[in-house]
DNA sequence: GAGTGGTCTAGACCACACG
DNA sequence: GTGTGGTCTAGACCACTCA
């Protein structure tokens, strides 16, 4: 008597607290707007801190919800669109490009890229850190991999160090020809220096894309961007005619 | 006495397990192989199982590792890489666009989508359940919506229920011209009903493209898929002339 | 039924931001 | 200093898979 039905299917309750808590959002909170502390809302919602920490976290993974340490937890506004288009068949620093070159070194690439420059291990590689900024806000951090032979004219000697190296290389960039690019998107967690240029804690989740430029039938550069997956929404305008403001809103009342 | 540099950064200790396990999968495990379980490996390290969790967890979310409840821990093999570029210019469900038909109803899109589709937030619309499939593996599920308006010759009565609609609903589409699309991924985690077509756990991340398809200057449909983000690389092959296998390789030894 | 990963608890301490 | 989120612990029980 009285197995009537009981929960049939027990939903985990962080489950049902980020429903809770998102429909809330949705319903009595403005877009920054500060959460109470999580040692409260665990109290209120009579539930461990850990498993309200749970719901918080996937509701920042959706990008509704912003932590800070130190400060506190706020209602994230919506994703900014960042265009990530291949339309332009342009090479990296041309014209103006949304990319700040802030250092450049000359080393050997890590191996997976090697694989993908497809030269051999141990070739001497330009390595440029660019750094993207939209809407004010720091988006995404970049490696860019240029195989000594790619640009051949670039000498060790001519070039100073840092910006101005950076600039020279993709000067030198410019002047061979570009066949296509193609583009992959992925998750991953960012890396401790990504992290740190994009004011997040290391391991939280990025969007990983990576673009190979291929000229004369080789591949002639490789860049690594790391995008935050919390604040940004890649976009893809294929329609050529069409444009349109992809800020969609997420309303507040 | 003896404050020399104790630690001066206290590299959390998830982290560090991480990096040691990474290394670990990298030299001593092959694709496919099952780890010790998890308390067990806490003991190994001597942590607790929620710190080991935090360490596997996230790589998990880098696509390096795969969990199972009942099962056990196993190495991913790496990520296959999923075509998603828009190159194609044509509609769904066209030739073979790797999309099985699986369900249509017709219902009221949710807000969000009604806002991209730019029609009434009230207007009745063809709802297409669609899988994909690659490799042998389900990688996305997507949710296509197309409002009636789009496709006026497609009475309620002549149409069956089921994928018989859904070919009815995809039929209409080729007819019209299909002056563009455009396309946004960003992340977010599976709801219920993705989650268990992808054979994941509600709330696992996932990529999301969304897709508005442009007609005559309107949006004529707009598809929401869900891509397994643990398994899948998007890529978005522009290259045109140059096409490579994009299946890079992790090596074990 | 035995073993796995998934959820949850009730604490504790730490790193950080801000006044 | 005070308050915040971030890390960590040592347990417990649950849901699932498989032999």
């Amino acid at each position: 008597m009285g197995t009537t039905q009981l929960e049939s299917v027990p939903e985990p309750k962080y489950w049902h607290l980020k429903t809770v808590i998102g429909e809330a959002l949705d319903s009595d909170f403005a877009v920054g707007e500060i959460l109470p502390n999580e040692r409260d809302l665990a109290a209120r919602f009579g539930v461990a801190r850990a498993t309200l920490r749970q719901a918080l976290e996937q509701l920042e993974l959706e990008g509704r919800l912003q932590r800070r340490r130190g400060v506190g937890t706020t209602v994230a506004p919506p994703r900014m669109g960042v265009d990530v288009s291949t339309t332009q068949h342009s090479w990296p620093g041309s014209a103006q490009d949304a990319w700040q070159s802030v250092d450049c070194a000359t080393a050997v690439p890590p191996a997976a890229v090697a694989r993908l420059l497809e030269t051999g291990a141990e070739e001497e590689t330009h390595i440029l850190r660019r750094l993207r900024v939209s809407h004010g806000q720091q988006v995404a951090a970049e490696l860019l991999y240029v195989p000594a032979s790619t640009v051949p004219e670039l000498s060790a000697i001519d070039a100073p160090s840092g910006p101005a190296r950076s600039r020279a290389v993709l000067r030198e960039l410019q002047r061979l020809d570009l066949d296509g690019q193609d583009r992959a998107v992925e998750l991953g967690s960012a890396r401790a220096d990504d992290a740190k240029e994009l004011d997040r804690l290391p391991g939280s989740p990025v969007l990983l894309v990576t673009t190979r430029y291929v000229s004369e039938g080789r591949t002639a550069a490789v860049s690594v961007a790391t995008y935050r997956a919390d604040t940004c929404r890649l976009t893809f305008g294929d329609s050529g005619d069409v444009e349109i403001s992809h800020d969609q809103e997420r309303r507040a009342s």
